[in-house]
DNA sequence: TCTCGTATTCAAAGCGGTTTGGAAGATTGT
DNA sequence: ACAATCTTCCAAACCGCTTTGAATACGAGA
């Protein structure tokens, strides 16, 4: 069953039947009727593949995944992927993921924009010395950044939580409640959004005119066990932290596992702030949440994500797109005032 | 840069180009040579569109994720997804995910079948009553289960961990080391795997003339607050178990924190055995694991389903394909002979 | 020398839509 | 009544590739 069938089972030319079927003014109400009728009685759908050679347009939007990101960030970006999802299938349009090496990322988006694979591409994970956003503008393909390109933010697309304030309001309540012994686990700090993390940190120390300790600051992927082992060692020093600022909600939970062991009791002994991007299956919700924590759904970003970049491709590709996102800062049994 | 300029830059037909470049052989090996030079000088890419119309297929493979399945499971399902991804983009396949609202699934599957969206799906979650199956064999759409769906195991391709076994031999464990108050946190009964599971479960209990307690059986959504909660309203009555077996990591971490809030030591007080899908964020390897686990690698089964999938497709749609995955038994810290 | 495979190449016909540039009929203005 | 203007519909071109069917050139066999 395709477009021309149609027609002839109308009588009517394949033109006036596209017409009607894509709401162009030219065509009159009742016939534009009795096309939809008899298109849905003979169950017609465009051919997605003709219609996009037709058109020029992919109706699809690209997502490349690199190796080192997909590897360990996966849980958070699952969550955001499930927002972006639901976004496009809404908008009438498909999701297409690209799992590769690192060393091919170039090459992948190449072939997205000579092959006219996807309109439209997302790029996840900005780092350092990012240099995705030169390309992509090269190749002429539509993009939104979701964090930020270091010394790209005024010429890039972007939506992005504020993770310095976040963190630096994380950071105060801690100080507000008497902690200055504060230790950090940061995320990979070659990660954008972990350099921000850290600055929001360390603002707050500097605020009040105190330091924090370096020896109590560490970056690495965002494990459980990253979180069990730093703090099972930071809290068997002579000087252990008597507070905890952890990136996310899965090495918090490593953090709270190496207190009980040092039979310690969280939000008493030992204080923790997490951040908290409201994964499906680690809910930290309930009247009073387990862990107090910059909460900052990530599902809902990959939503707005995924409405922007449309957005962005429709009208004018021209177009720059901020979006901040800020964080909650939630009160839970995490946290408590420093007692040693 | 498209074939017909590529043709004319070599002054030859679009034909002997197009079949120059995709390996026919009735195409003289010179010509062949400085037609492929000639493309890479041009940076000549076939647009993926013309070709999928010419060709009638789409190189694409269809993964639609409904709500209830993505709202939770999504962890694990990342895991696949990354693995099956590595596979599509090694044999130039696209992933393309849809994600969808429940009663959407069912338009979906025919709105992928009528706009020729895709050559193939992959099932997600195979649940008690599922009629998936019916529908793809009606549209005509190749697919291959990920798990079993239930009474249809020798009429559709799969591939699946043999949890029954993986199950009934973790059972088998706790039972050698003393164990008899043993509790089941599984997932949702109404997936097939749960199901499987528990059969596993008590099969290792009746082969020794025991039962399981049913008022240790439970079964829900694999979180961490589930295991948490439920562990620790079991561990607060009077006969409390001795032992947990853990359907997921996750919910196995909630265990061990209400463990802890006991006041119990874990390994010893109380024995923990988890599934373990190997999961990068909450890696349970080391010298000893900190969970003794069935373990199976649901990334790895991602990029196996991958490669059956597109392996069926290509020459006989009508091959049937099965393929078992064994789950190890992994001994690591979690597990002792009974205590009490 | 003539015929016949074989090796190469090509023109043109799809694939299934959208879009351009009319054309016919209906309506309006004078 | 007649030109001007809408309204509504259509034939044909086009998107960029693959593939069919045929043409050309060449060497081998009769």
């Amino acid at each position: 069953m395709n477009l021309k069938d149609l027609a002839k089972a109308l009588e009517l030319s394949q033109t006036t039947v596209s017409r009607a079927l894509n709401g162009y003014p030219e065509v009159n109400e009742d016939t534009r009727k009795r096309v939809e009728t008899m298109a849905r009685k003979l169950g017609y759908a465009p051919n997605q593949q003709a219609r996009r050679l037709a058109t020029g347009r992919s109706m699809s939007i690209g997502h490349v995944i690199p190796r080192t990101l997909h590897e360990m960030m996966n849980p958070i970006f699952m969550e955001f992927i499930a927002g972006a999802g639901e976004a496009y299938s809404r908008l009438g349009y498909d999701m297409i993921i690209s799992v590769v090496e690192d060393r091919q990322v170039e090459a992948t988006y190449r072939e997205i924009a000579a092959k006219k694979k996807a309109d439209a591409v997302m790029v996840h994970g900005p780092r350092n010395n990012d240099k995705r956003h030169l390309l992509l503008k090269e190749l002429g393909i539509p993009f939104l950044v979701h964090g930020r390109v270091p010394g790209a933010e005024s010429s890039t697309s972007w939506i992005d939580v504020n993770n310095t304030r976040a963190f630096e309001r994380a950071t105060d309540l801690l100080l507000d409640l008497g902690h200055r012994r504060i230790a950090f686990l940061n995320g990979l700090e070659n990660m954008d959004f972990a350099i921000r993390r850290r600055a929001g940190f360390e603002r707050a120390f500097q605020n009040r005119g105190l330091a924090p300790d370096p020896s109590l600051m560490r970056q690495s992927e965002m494990t459980e066990p990253y979180g069990a082992d730093c703090a099972l060692e930071m809290l068997r020093t002579d000087k252990p932290p008597t507070a905890f600022l952890v990136s996310s909600m899965i090495s918090a939970i490593g953090v709270s596992r190496a207190i009980s062991l040092c039979g310690l009791e969280i939000g008493k002994d030992v204080s923790v702030i997490t951040h908290d991007d409201a994964l499906s299956f680690l809910p930290n919700s309930g009247e009073v949440p387990i862990f107090t924590c910059t909460r900052s759904s990530v599902r809902y970003a990959g939503r707005r994500a995924a409405e922007l970049l449309i957005e962005k491709i429709l009208p004018d590709p021209d177009t720059r797109i901020e979006e901040h996102l800020e964080a909650e800062l939630i009160i839970g049994r995490s946290t408590g005032p420093r007692q040693r």
